[in-house]
DNA sequence: CCGTCGATGTATCGTCCCGATACATCGGAG
DNA sequence: CTCCGATGTATCGGGACGATACATCGACGG
């Protein structure tokens, strides 16, 4: 999931770990953020895998006579998405399946990125989504019906705020899935390129 | 997190591993499931700290020329909080800081068990609950406004919709909050002992 | 001119939790 | 009688987190 974002931020330019990580967190939600302690060793992934690239220039080289202070010697680094970066951020922009909404951290993630996401993909995954956040529904509501009697009044207020947040989350996805329906409908009819995205205001 | 919801289910009656990770379902909500691979550990570690006893007669003595097959001999084991486990298990219970509600999946089982929380720390923990998301929203709406420009359509979808589950999540706590100054006061009226955690059902 | 304070910045450690997986037992349906 | 699904215990690798340490730099006031 980390993954996904960093590559996806670094595609649009690239960064030090302390900004992506602002980025992150504004980009998440705002309430989900994202410690260092997850994000330096998902960099460090990246880069082994070849993802991205350092400007590091290795500590090891060039200063033999060069001693002042000499201690840490910490720099800042800036990290760069190479090609396979890129084609591995859009194969996995591309994925549609159980993967892509199962998780709703993952989902989130995905939204975030949906400019970068075919309007058929995306389609799909909202539609997915969908479906996932509505068994939880069915299952916290019939769960709820056959322990209605049991339960506390706490626990049970839990259980019904979270059934009205499945609630409206399923509804939320519908308004998205219904507006991306109008606007594919809208895009055919100007004969515009159909997978184009649409933009924050589509017609100003 | 864990040791709080398993003494408090333990609190109520011993169970194997596989009963509490059902019991712990229901109570967390629903959605919010719990892993074995999470479970086991966490009742090693309250075994270790003597928080809880196993009937596991230990599988070295008793049987000198028994073994018809000898595998395995994987046995079920039943948990049961000791004194300490009680004592533990109030004393997290009667904490009402920061440490109560700033991360809102331990307050979940607070709430879960709300009915073995003193009526003032009750209180304390809803008040506080609803300070921290208050705040939360706060930072959300600040960064909405101060983004709202440069952010596409979806991002800003997923923080609309953000924003509307913690504005729903503070008016539910301001419910909550309610109910129990107007219980608090009608058990005052009544004469009844303070601190009584109000039935499902107080005035049928 | 200096100190220190907050923002920027890199990095690790211990701990917790999760998904996947393996294995064992048992009651009942076919 | 056999197979299947529910019950049940347990571990493994990996990812994420909070806390923490350390370093640099600009600004601000004394």
């Amino acid at each position: 999931m980390l993954e996904f974002a960093i590559l996806g931020l670094l595609h649009q330019s690239p960064m030090h770990g302390y900004e992506l990580r602002k980025q992150l967190a504004q980009v998440l939600g705002g309430l989900r953020s994202i410690s260092y302690g997850s994000l330096y060793p998902a960099l460090k992934r990246l880069h082994a895998a070849g993802y991205v690239t350092t400007d590091e220039p290795d500590p090891r080289a060039p200063l033999p006579a060069d001693a002042p202070p000499l201690t840490g010697r910490r720099g800042k680094v800036v990290y760069t998405i190479t090609a396979e970066g890129k084609e591995r951020f859009h194969e996995l922009v591309g994925q549609s399946g159980p993967e892509a909404y199962d998780d709703g951290g993952l989902f989130g993630v995905r939204l975030a990125f949906f400019r970068h996401t075919a309007a058929d993909v995306r389609l799909r995954v909202l539609e997915g989504r969908r479906r996932t956040v509505e068994l939880q529904r069915e299952g916290l509501r019939a769960s709820l019906s056959r322990t209605r009697e049991r339960l506390d009044r706490y626990t049970l207020e839990l259980q019904r705020h979270g059934l009205e947040s499945v609630d409206r989350e399923v509804r939320w996805l519908a308004e998205l899935i219904d507006r991306e329906l109008t606007d594919s409908h809208q895009r055919r009819a100007d004969g515009a390129e159909p997978g184009d995205p649409p933009e924050t205001s589509p017609r100003p």
